[in-house]
DNA sequence: TTGAAAGCGCTAACAG
DNA sequence: CTGTTAGCGCTTTCAA
């Protein structure tokens, strides 16, 4: 029944009939002791179940938090589970923990988001900049030491370290190869909304990919979707034109997983693929699904090392990294444009 | 280059020319305050750039954190990001953030995270519990009002709120399945290491669906596997055998994700195949696959409604809920065992 | 409507 | 080797 209080440093000193400091150097090897305070402390500790509050510490010995703040549009989405993972992976022997929440891309969360990590004094924030968030609150902070780093995307406004994809010349390269295999009627299904900035640049890969390739630039070959269900439509959409494209190309996971479903159900098999970002089986489609892959780990590991090394001091200019990505070649995006079916034989 | 001290409470106040206590009566609605001296607060406030520090105001309103620790076995599994996702949108509106860590199923880094949780005084613990771990250390916390609960798995030896999947009962719907469409050598690749309650429930469930179809065990087709990789290993072995499997059963998406890449590679379309867990593009795959699917969102929102209930002051016994898994028949599952191939021509 | 003092749990700085 | 005092930034308590 009884909500007991927590026991605290005092309530051990008491216990042990020493003095609270005592205890603070036991257990933080502080200081000296002898052996003989050390065990009585160690074992008053267990006894009573003390466990310190490191919030108190936190806040006499006023450094940040061992905290590291991140901001991603979803949990849920395996793309930003892996980037987490990997700054997971890299910060883990500096022992900083995770607070994390998701934006759902929307500004206002966003920034109540970071607003709460900042509160808490996290010593590293990390942002998946929502489309239209404005950044000029994190300026005082940046300049008052604390590691800020945008992920996927720049920061708007703001000179600040960012990682990025290289989402431009990825999508260029997807384009590219689904026109040498033939194409010319490419269909485009990108991100909500459509200011996105990943959205902006891989599209914008695909148009340079066109131009070099003197195909006309076709505005209802471009189609949007939010969420799996509307790539869906989407593609069911592109694929009912007067006109249909022979090729389409997904800008992102979660609109590959739609596009591929709904090609899978309506069994076209004669419609070309190729997605921005790998998604789980893509080789085990058949055909297989060619890709422009991103490289979430090494845009994860890239963005921590970045954050320890302001953390470390590191004063250098704002930098942006570009991760490169990686154009697999699996088949999908291979299907004949058109009737240039099977002039080989086989 | 100066890093400026962050501004606090005091700072405020004198800028105002109020005392302290009025600005954090102004910032927390607390108590009354003339509207001339909310404005000139809010101006300072906004001058100053301040922002409370929560850690402060928490040590002295002594109350638990506003945060949520969650410890789970790879932030970069889906299924564990889906949960979280989950437990996130339904503590959303009493503004909890969440603290998360990955244990790899390591029993000491599991502790080393809860501990941490621990010292930062979250309100809820949540566990995807370890091999091997011992959880007695929470008992206090518990009987201190702190809600604890397991997710995926029960805790060993400790009365706490758990949320699982039906894990055995869900594996034998699997098996059967295989078993109705002719299938009497199976194969069942599960998790590592083998005493993981995951593992051995949806073993014990396909024994005992073996059981009732009067099919010896036989231990040569029970294969396992920590990664994707182990699972591409283990379906070849499997499949190369004497007397070889005509179907498979993995035992939870990395395994499966394993073993479809592993069968589409070697073209082995005559192998059925079911999967504990659902995985993305599995209905694109031909044929689609067949799975147990879990319900990472009912699984999430349940334990967090458990541990907002307790919150709330819920002194109920600690109750197991199991979450119901749900066969979806997409065929993979009923290639034909052996010869039976194409009976009905077409 | 406001302020002064005390104290949350812990540690820095100085004693002894 | 150990204890005392003060104070981190905030809120509670009480008084004006």
């Amino acid at each position: 029944m009884a909500a007991n209080r927590r026991p605290t440093l005092a309530d051990v000193a008491r216990e042990v009939g020493v003095s609270a400091k005592t205890v603070s150097r036991v257990l933080n090897a502080d200081g000296p002791a002898s052996a003989q305070t050390r065990e009585q402390v160690l074992a008053a500790v267990a006894k009573l179940g003390f466990q310190p509050n490191l919030m108190a510490r936190n806040i006499r010995v006023g450094g940040p938090d061992t905290t590291i703040g991140l901001v991603i549009p979803d949990l849920g989405n395996p793309f930003f589970g892996a980037v987490a993972r990997s700054i997971e992976d890299t910060v883990h022997d500096r022992s900083l923990t995770l607070l994390m929440g998701s934006s759902a891309d929307d500004p206002d969360r966003e920034r109540a988001l970071t607003d709460k990590f900042l509160a808490r004094r996290v010593s590293i924030l990390m942002v998946v900049p929502s489309v239209g968030a404005d950044h000029s609150h994190l300026k005082a902070h940046r300049t008052a030491g604390l590691p800020v780093v945008f992920i996927d995307r720049p920061g708007a406004a703001l000179a600040t370290d960012s990682v990025v994809s290289s989402h431009r010349t990825g999508a260029h390269e997807g384009v590219a190869h689904l026109i040498a295999h033939g194409h010319r009627r490419i269909g485009f299904i990108g991100d909500l909304p459509t200011k996105l900035y990943t959205r902006r640049e891989r599209l914008a890969g695909y148009r340079t990919a066109l131009q070099e390739a003197d195909i006309p630039y076709d505005r209802s070959l471009v189609a949007n979707a939010h969420d799996r269900q509307g790539a869906e439509a989407a593609t069911s959409q592109l694929l009912g034109l007067a006109d249909p494209p022979t090729a389409l190309f997904a800008g992102n996971n979660i609109v590959a997983l739609g596009m591929v479903t709904e090609l899978a159900r309506s069994r076209r098999k004669d419609v070309a693929v190729v997605a921005f970002d790998d998604v789980e089986l893509g080789e085990a489609l058949e055909p297989a699904l060619t890709v422009v892959a991103q490289d979430p780990q090494e845009i994860g590991r890239t963005a921590a090392t970045i954050a320890l090394a302001r953390l470390d001091g590191d004063r250098s200019r704002a930098r942006t990294i570009t991760v490169p990505t990686r154009l697999i070649v699996r088949g999908s995006g291979e299907r004949p444009a058109a009737k240039l079916i099977n002039v080989g034989g086989s």
